[in-house]
DNA sequence: ATGGTCGGTACCCGA
């Protein structure tokens, strides 16, 4: 079996006990971590080196962003299929060399995009501009056939189900129809396949976030599905699990994103 | 009716 788990984090640092608890538990065999909030000088690289992961890629900046892909198996070639070089770090790269077949692991952090779903707002703009951006990136890449994962942060919610009211919601970012047409243009132009979605049918409730702003999250229940898993069709065959970490936003200092997990068959 | 809480940083911004 071939592991993969992808997490916001919202700040390494502060959460690298709960990082390497969730590592001993579940031993994936590649992390990608969003919203980091370091510099690289303070990554805390050693920590993850001593746990096995050994092979690091990791691109971080000053208070915000930050992504960070951390592997037990070697990495190759990274970023030689970044989306851009070394700006916003929300997109970072590499190939996994898995013994089942090597792939290219794409870890995104797609910006939130503020509170008003206003063409005029300039964060409103900034996240549908990258979305694009985005897209046109992996149509251009289109004629590379190696089979290919994108994990991370894709702040939409795309279905219904993907959050606690869909008409509620309908004017509320992350899941306006501007952004999940967008995001649906995004899949198609990567040709890219909903590997969660795979294994949970449409109509039932899955969400990976719940706001901070929550009395209570849990009984509450008004979460929305932000983070993703998605494969290529050469992977498709290798789709084994998936599982969604809830009760990790019951942690002490929790992330409001949880712990997103997807195993392919080796 | 339009809240509420985080984290990093520096007294506010982004989520």
């Amino acid at each position: 079996m071939m592991r993969v788990i992808t997490w916001n984090i919202n700040s390494v640092r502060l959460r690298l006990a709960l990082v390497l608890d969730v590592l001993k538990q579940h031993k994936p065999d590649v992390l990608c971590l969003q919203e980091t909030k370091t510099p690289d000088e303070f990554f805390p690289a050693e920590a993850f080196h001593q746990a096995g992961y050994v092979h690091q890629h990791v691109a971080g900046m000053k208070g915000y962003n930050g992504v960070a892909i951390l592997s037990r198996l070697p990495l190759d070639k990274p970023d030689q299929y970044q989306r851009v070089k070394r700006d916003d770090k929300r997109h970072i790269s590499a190939v996994v060399k898995d013994p089942a077949g090597d792939f290219l692991l794409h870890n995104v952090y797609i910006p939130a995009g503020g509170y008003e779903a206003d063409l005029t707002a300039e964060k409103f703009r900034h996240k549908l501009d990258f979305v694009d951006d985005l897209a046109a990136f992996f149509a251009a890449q289109k004629q590379n056939k190696i089979p290919a994962m994108l994990v991370g942060d894709l702040n939409i919610a795309p279905l219904e189900h993907d959050v606690w009211d869909h008409k509620k919601m309908l004017k509320v970012v992350s899941h306006t129809p501007i952004e999940v047409e967008k995001f649906a243009r995004l899949a198609e132009q990567g040709s890219w396949y909903d590997a969660i979605r795979h294994f949970v049918p449409a109509d039932k409730k899955l969400y990976t976030w719940w706001s901070y702003r929550a009395a209570d999250w849990d009984t509450a229940d008004k979460g929305r599905r932000l983070d993703h898993m998605w494969v290529t069709p050469p992977l498709k065959e290798r789709l084994k699990s998936q599982a969604i970490l809830r009760d990790l936003r019951g942690a002490v200092q929790p992330s409001d994103h949880v712990p997103v997990i997807l195993d392919l068959k080796r």
